[in-house]
DNA sequence: TCTGGGGTCCTAGGACCC
DNA sequence: TCTGGGGTCCTAGGACCC
């Protein structure tokens, strides 16, 4: 839930801040131990993966035997618990490894897939939130036996042709997407922040659009990548969320021109009500810097050359050491320089 | 001090091209 | 010249997942 609703419920509740530094050497020792029992991994974020254990049975055994394997490594390496789902699909084995929760180990037998599956509530099929689940409630359905049984032009009527057979494949226990061990890659990069309170203060917004922008900038270089969609997404004190994005003719990981759009974006939307939470997302990404122009705007040009030294200043000294000097400065006490 | 943020995918309409 | 279908790209919004 929300944290302001947990504080609310449970006022002498402590809340630690996440260490989200820690969490990713964790992750790291644990996929460590997954690459042990196979080179097939799939990492899904960054504490689960899928792992393919066809070609690791030989040497360690049944599935079974293995997960046993996996769970008495890392409580005994690194004093962690952790689920194991056994089953012969990806979709099933991640269920298998939710309801096997907490420092479980649950096995679906590929003969016993629709015992396991049918009598589950429509939620847990994967794509099926909230608004999912009503929407079949709606219809009467309420089981995945349900779902499976269901006509699918009745379907495809509430839910779109994509969802209507995503759903179904799943509810009938197929599930053909193989393990994919191969590097992810992203889409987009962003970023964004929910104020502490609402804001209507223009130059405080500005600013924190630049500050937004500065870090995605930063995350696409450090990636070695650039995109040619900049969108900003915009969520006002009544929750309303607006998205704009515009494309641009070539991709860019320069902070001063994700800036600019997203400013010229913002000052066109111009919502009348006060803000909560602002957000900047570069998307259509595609490896390797950007070949620059020259000619279409020599002002611009430069700036990928500051940014890249600011980028070697910040890996040696930090990342507060250097930035837009607008951002050094409180909002009352602010020039209009950049 | 305060207390979500980082993503993916789908849909639908419009523009544009063949 | 007119009509229409199909494909692709762009944009905005929404649902969902971890």
């Amino acid at each position: 839930m929300p944290g302001v609703q947990a504080r609310r419920l449970c006022p002498q509740a402590v809340f630690l801040a996440p260490d989200m530094a820690a969490y990713a050497e964790a992750s790291r020792a644990v996929m460590a131990i997954f690459g042990d029992v196979t080179p097939m991994v799939e990492p899904i974020s960054i504490d689960e993966a899928f792992l393919d254990v066809a070609g690791a049975q030989r040497l360690l055994g049944p599935p079974t035997e293995i997960a046993r394997l996996i769970k008495r490594r890392v409580a005994t390496e690194l004093r962690l618990p952790c689920t194991v789902g056994v089953a012969p699909t990806k979709f099933l084995a991640k269920l298998a490894s939710t309801r096997g929760k907490p420092d479980g180990l649950l096995v679906v037998p590929a003969d016993g897939v629709l015992e396991f599956l049918h009598p589950l509530p429509v939620e847990a099929l994967w794509g099926v939130g909230e608004k999912t689940a009503e929407v079949l409630r709606r219809l009467g359905l309420r089981t995945v036996a349900d779902v499976a049984a269901a006509p699918s032009g009745l379907l495809r009527r509430a839910l779109g042709e994509a969802s209507a057979r995503h759903l179904q494949e799943l509810a009938a226990g197929h599930d053909p997407r193989p393990v994919f061990a191969g590097a992810r890659v992203e889409k987009s990069i962003g970023t964004e922040t929910t104020f502490a309170e609402d804001v209507a203060d223009a130059d405080t917004l500005r600013r924190t659009l630049l500050a937004l922008s500065t870090k995605v900038g930063a995350r696409l270089r450090a990636a070695g990548q650039s995109g040619r969609t900049v969108a900003i997404k915009v969520r006002l004190a009544d929750f309303t969320t607006l998205s704009r994005s515009r494309t641009l003719g070539e991709p860019t990981d320069v902070a001063r021109e994700i800036f600019a759009v997203a400013w010229a974006l913002f000052e066109a939307l111009a919502p009348g009500d006060k803000i909560r939470l602002l957000g900047v997302r570069v998307e259509g990404l595609a490896a390797g810097a950007t070949a620059h122009q020259l000619a279409l705007d020599e002002r611009t040009h430069g700036w990928r050359d500051a940014e890249v030294a600011t980028d070697a200043a910040a890996a040696r000294f930090g990342e507060r050491v250097i930035g837009p000097a607008s951002l050094l400065r409180a909002p009352a006490n602010h020039d209009k320089q950049e």
